[in-house]
RNA sequence: GGAAGUGUGCCCGAGUGGUUAAAGGGGACGGGCUGUAAACCCGUUGGCUAUGCCUACCUAGGUUCGAAUCCUAGCGCUUCCA
């Protein structure tokens, strides 16, 4: 099976330009493709993950990935497929952004030469001149068919800017760029990104004669339809500082049941056959399908290790043994204690775990909070300076724990 | 540049000058049921030194005993005309 076949039945693929050029060239590793990322925040999220596992799997099969950070892309923003424009990001958050991208990338992607390279697209972006790039490329975009892409549908009947509606034509000139000094002849991207890469494909085209390729990775939805990768406070981040590997773990150790084995599947380097061994199993072992997936996806974020600690720590805390040594600490310091003890009010303020008094209150009062165990029933209920010297646990809900020591 | 419309809580969206901390829905959170799942049922969803007080319906003023509701100006967005 070529790496082609193996995307294909990983339900990696949505749309390729040309599926017979593009199969033969990925599977004699003849690609020189890149993918961009736009600095849109200081962390790669999980659709960004699946975009480097993609990468790292066509690396594997002998293709040469270039990693191209958006640094002038990210001046303007993709309005593709939004509702609202982007907010402007100064030019100092984005070479910030960038920077974190490329400390994250370098742990998935290996840079060297004859490996992996890395660009930036400010570097030819940001010095072009209006009228020249005018000339050099505006003849080739045809109004009124950018007007019928699909990325500005929703955009058509809110409003776009002048300024948004240029993104296409700099990722398209990025890509002809690319092919002219670096003999890119292949662009991945997510399926949002479609009409943009055949911008692309197609400005390659006209002032070449060549022919260059574009595939877009499905976009990972659960059974619902809806965008993983996101919850309530946003997107689950691959930065631990942002997201922690227990977290990390946690989110996908909840996926729905019927999602399990089509994440494993798009975002595992698990291998097909043992992911079909899986999908046979009995629905009494869902359980440890979901498991494995945390461990997998959490070993490839953190590392082993800590894929290792946020599952004990998960065992602990939902298989009844009481390993609390990973869990998320908070401190509480002197001046939080009043004639030696804490209330729990305060506690669950300090922690972030509620975040006003009164929604403490409103916790407490609902029964969804316990110390050690053991359900708070008293909205007065304090903790004394002894208990805290050992370490207390507090627990929010089913699943948020907290330890708070002195 | 001209005209009309619109701006409400995390989001969508109702809103009669007073009984509106603001209907309804979604989301989120908590409880129940479970498998750390889904579905379903119940509750909560501005803040506080809390039977009361404060701050809130784009912003700034004004009318009024009293305004999210009326007026003026500004800002944003949408649509039509140029």
């Amino acid at each position: 099976m070529g790496i082609y076949e193996e995307l294909q039945a990983r339900g990696l693929i949505a749309q390729v330009t040309d599926e017979e050029e593009i199969r033969e060239l990925i599977n004699k590793g003849g690609a020189r493709f890149y993918i961009g990322f736009d600095p849109t925040a200081d962390s790669l999220h999980v659709g960004h993950f699946m975009a480097l596992c993609l990468m790292k799997r066509l690396q594997l099969a002998g293709n040469k990935p270039i990693v191209l950070l958006g640094g002038g892309t990210g001046m303007i923003g993709d309005p593709s497929g939004r509702t609202d424009m982007r907010a402007m990001m100064t030019p100092e958050t984005i070479e910030h952004n960038c920077d974190c991208f490329l400390e994250q990338i370098g742990r998935f992607i290996e840079f060297g030469p004859d490996k992996a390279i890395v660009v930036n697209n400010a570097d030819w972006l940001l010095d072009l001149r209006y009228v020249d790039m005018l000339r050099e490329v505006g003849t080739y975009f045809s109004v009124n068919n950018m007007l019928r892409a699909e990325c500005y549908k929703q955009r058509m009947e809110r409003g776009l800017s002048f300024f948004e509606f240029n993104y296409m034509i700099m990722q398209s000139y990025d890509f002809y760029y690319l092919h002219q000094n670096y003999g890119c002849n292949m662009q991945f991207g997510g399926d949002d990104q479609w009409s943009n890469m055949l911008g692309g494909t197609d400005l390659i085209r006209k002032k070449t004669g060549d022919d260059a390729y574009a595939m877009t990775i499905t976009l990972l939805l659960n059974s619902e339809g809806k965008k993983m990768g996101k919850t309530a406070k946003g997107a689950v981040w691959l930065d631990p500082k942002k997201t922690s590997p227990f977290e990390f773990y946690q989110y996908w150790r909840n996926v729905d049941d019927a999602d399990v084995i089509k994440c494993m599947k798009m975002l595992t380097f698990i291998p097909l056959d043992e992911i079909t061994a899986m999908e046979a199993w009995d629905d009494s072992r869902i359980n440890e399908k979901k498991e494995i997936l945390a461990f997998s996806l959490t070993s490839l974020v953190h590392g082993e290790e800590e894929a290792r600690k946020a599952q004990d720590t998960a065992h602990a805390l939902f298989g009844g043994a009481g390993d609390d040594e990973n869990m998320p600490t908070t401190v509480v310091g002197e001046a939080d204690l009043v004639d030696g003890s804490i209330g729990i009010i305060e506690m669950l303020v300090l922690s972030g775990l509620a975040k006003s008094k009164g929604d403490a209150r409103k916790l407490i009062a609902g029964g969804g909070v316990s110390v050690d165990g053991v359900k708070v029933d008293d909205i007065m209920q304090r903790v004394g300076r002894e208990q805290l010297a050992s370490a207390v646990i507090l627990r929010k809900g089913k699943k948020v724990y907290r330890k708070f020591t002195l």
